[in-house]
DNA sequence: CCGTTGTTTTGACAAATTCAAAACAACGGA
DNA sequence: TCCGTTGTTTTGAATTTGTCAAAACAACGG
């Protein structure tokens, strides 16, 4: 069962989307229901199991046309590869786990519409802003003891 | 000249951080002075003209022994190469404009030991924070009207 | 001035991502 | 149902940024 009939599957979110249907979307799509933080890399393992034959430069496109879409939203933390998210239109955060690696989503230390104003006055027009915390999850912080 | 004679110059500096004084080091930390976020390739013209012969491993190499030292501290907006600067120890974040690439510093949010909490409880024992607002630079905020 | 030890050069290599052209497939209309 | 258009994918190469390792070299304390 590809969908269990409930809510809009990834078939109906794509097309919504504007973008064509395809073996290789669909996958993406589900891979990163199930990993909510993958890099392009993981999200390639999963949609070659479920289309066999899919090159990597597919996936490569396929997640750039979500992002283009606003069905995703890359982000890149220091010195990792790309990691690509479908919870996109709320302004929410990052920890990363310096050691394993672990990803987690962190609500909006301000709110609703958040984090636009740095203290001091730049000259900039602020559009977003980008926050991510560094350190050890809770399973990586035990094993430091 | 090389020094004017007020303050530590760069051999100082880098001598008191535990590290030999050589040319590609001087010419680095001066390239730094004179470009506050700079990536090891616009690192590497300046130091090039400086000590002609050195190879863009040696700016590598001596950046990283910076970052090692306490020197310097390397930034990675997302997208972009990494990029370095000199004033470290204190937290502070950085204005990126989306469309130029210009980088601006920006005083931490929250004063002296800040930025360390995000609202929610996230399980992580958490040791940084990475702020980066993204938006358009005076210049091309006008250049956009 | 010498020797130790750290630095730089040289050259290869690797990861992540992009580009371009040709083959292919989704899907709206005939 | 089939066709054509247009968007996707494959294939294959190239680019950018950065790392690794060994040999040549140079800083600086003695």
């Amino acid at each position: 069962m590809t969908h269990s009939g409930r809510g809009p599957d990834a078939a109906e979110i794509i097309r919504a989307a504007g973008l064509r249907v395809t073996g290789p979307r669909r996958a993406a799509y589900e891979a990163l229901c199930v990993m909510p933080h993958a890099s392009a890399d993981e999200v390639f393992d999963r949609v070659r199991d479920a289309v066999p034959g899919t090159s990597i430069q597919a996936v490569y496109n396929v997640l750039g046309d979500f992002v283009d879409a606003g069905l995703a939203r890359r982000i890149e933390p220091s010195g990792r590869p790309g990691l690509f998210e479908l919870r996109v239109g709320d302004n929410h955060h990052h920890v990363v786990c310096s050691s394993c690696g672990r990803v987690d989503d962190v609500d909006c230390v301000k709110g609703e519409a958040p984090c636009l104003q740095p203290a001091q006055e730049t000259g900039f027009r602020i559009q977003v802003a980008e926050v991510t915390f560094w350190g050890l999850c809770p399973e990586c912080a035990a094993a430091a003891l």
